[in-house]
DNA sequence: GCCAACGTTGGC
DNA sequence: GCCAACGTTGGC
């Protein structure tokens, strides 16, 4: 199991969204950027991750599962981006702001912080955990290894 | 709305 | 294969 984090501008696809799909879910289209689409590529069914909203909201709002690993992403013409299909799991009880990540000492390294152009990143269990901490959920779901 | 950071493109 | 120009992202 390994943890990763999406990041999206809710004013075009936000966590109530992809919620609103369902079971199903959603591609996660529209990446152009070879280290995102590589931590796609590097993601299994099942992985858990924080979904982020940039611009407005700056917060983690929610956790997705992989329900599809990489594949061409539907409707380019280009075989080089692909992508991952994912479903909401649950809203976090209390969103984490980005102003709470960059006070929070454990959080130094996380790549929102070190790398906040990054739309698909890596978290690690004990960023993971400690996000999930902060944002009322204990114990982490599906923490275990 | 501004601007810094950064990734991609394309000419050489 | 380098690097300047350019476009985009995203926090403030």
């Amino acid at each position: 199991m390994n943890h990763w984090l999406f990041k999206s501008e809710p004013s075009s696809f936000s966590f109530q969204m992809l919620k609103a799909k369902g079971k199903p879910g959603q591609e996660w289209d529209g990446v152009r950027n070879y280290a995102a689409r590589n931590n796609m590529r590097a993601m299994t069914v099942g992985d858990l991750c924080f979904f982020y909203h940039s611009q407005s909201g700056l917060d983690i709002v929610g956790i997705v599962r992989v329900i599809a690993p990489a594949h061409a992403e539907r409707g380019s013409d280009d075989p080089r981006w692909e992508c991952v299909d994912v479903r909401a799991e649950t809203a976090m009880p209390q969103p984490v702001t980005l102003a709470a990540i960059k006070d929070n000492r454990k959080l130094a390294e996380m790549a929102l912080v070190k790398n906040s152009r990054l739309s698909v990143q890596p978290v690690s269990h004990a960023e993971w955990v400690e996000v999930c901490r902060m944002g009322g959920l204990a114990p982490a779901p599906a923490s275990k290894e």
